[in-house]
DNA sequence: ACCTGAACACCGTTCAAGT
DNA sequence: ACCTGAACACCGTTCAAGT
């Protein structure tokens, strides 16, 4: 119902923070055994509460998914601006230092960022949260396009455009690999560091300014 | 080519095919409702058949959804055939045609999508026939990163990472427009033509020979 | 050979009752 | 204010029994 971003301590009760425990549990469990796993009994048991105290915390699963997903959105936009702000080389290695960090949270969560794809707009309109957590992904790479406008090294146009072509090229490509679609190419790190590559050089010819 | 799997012809009883039936009636379910709402029963009620017997066709409920998911793949296939194949215009036509063609798929088939490529790997286990539908879609962009290679319009190099490429950018601009995460860009069919174009123009930029 | 109906374990959700 | 335990409807799965 409120923003939860910042570092609250509600008053321990019998349990600290269930909220955030049962969130954390969940993560657990999703990543662990994967979404048809993910159950609200389980999460309770997990957090050593009776299966009834999550609805003090979530109307309903889909609520307390949208809590998870949530929290995924928040940290992979915390992975990327790590990954762009922090780096003063060459436009090109901050690309590849975006896509590693975008592919790395996909491999690190698979099962989170299939979450955090399937059914979005459902999710959305009954929670504000999650839109709010799409939207600051959202925003950094529309900024780093912008950039790259600015210093007449992409292409003009559309900077919302252009940012999705890069979202959706590392996305897609970030799903390829975690499926196993990429065959050979990605089965060792060094062919997936390879593939990022080949991803960045493509996309950086094909934003380029001409 | 609609070559749809080996076709067995079990002769009907009660209810015809009742496998091909409670394959259709759950592609309908999952469309329809998600696959939150996807249960077995429910299935089993549109094909009008009793709760147990989907389980003398399938083994479990994880059989059943990568049956669906076969399918999924082989259409998608014969979707791709189609928009690259019947066409002689110049090659990025054809690749806009493919595009198209690919996020059109995702448009109409959200959650059959969403399945499709979501926990892959453990499917592909338990079931040669996911493998194999895969491979299938797989091979088709690997053959066109080959034929432009041909013609000296790809850039040189393994032809596997090239595809992935391009299968990449395809399929993570359709996640991005069916979770409405392209915002403005792409709420009418009008901007999702043009997002279209951006992508093919990026790509054929980026794969481009030197 | 193919399907049914009862049965079982377990889940999501609710609610009166406890501390 | 926060959590528990019983209760309910419903699902996935199994299996003996029907046609």
């Amino acid at each position: 119902m409120k923003s939860e971003r910042k570092e609250k301590r509600p008053k321990a009760y019998h349990h600290g923070d269930l909220r955030r425990t049962l969130i954390e549990a969940g993560l657990e469990v999703l990543e662990q055994s994967g979404v048809a796993a993910l159950e609200l009994r389980e999460v309770a048991r997990r957090a050593g509460v009776s299966h009834a105290a999550p609805y003090r915390h979530f109307a309903n699963k889909g609520a307390f998914l949208a809590a998870l997903i949530e929290v995924g959105f928040y940290r992979l936009a915390e992975q990327i601006e790590e990954a762009v702000g922090s780096v003063f080389n060459k436009p090109e290695v901050r690309l590849q230092k975006l896509a590693s960090a975008y592919v790395h949270f996909a491999q690190a969560n698979p099962w989170l960022m299939r979450e955090m794809f399937s059914g979005l707009t459902i999710k959305k309109e009954s929670s504000l949260g999650v839109h709010d957590a799409t939207q600051a992904v959202s925003k950094l790479f529309i900024t780093i396009v912008e950039e790259g406008q600015s210093k007449g090294l992409v292409r003009s146009g559309n900077s919302g455009e252009l940012a999705s072509v890069i979202w959706a090229l590392l996305h897609g490509m970030s799903i390829l690999i975690i499926e196993n679609q990429t065959q050979s190419y990605t089965s060792k790190a060094a062919g997936v560091e390879r593939m990022i590559r080949t991803c960045t050089q493509v996309l950086y010819e094909g934003l380029s300014h001409r």
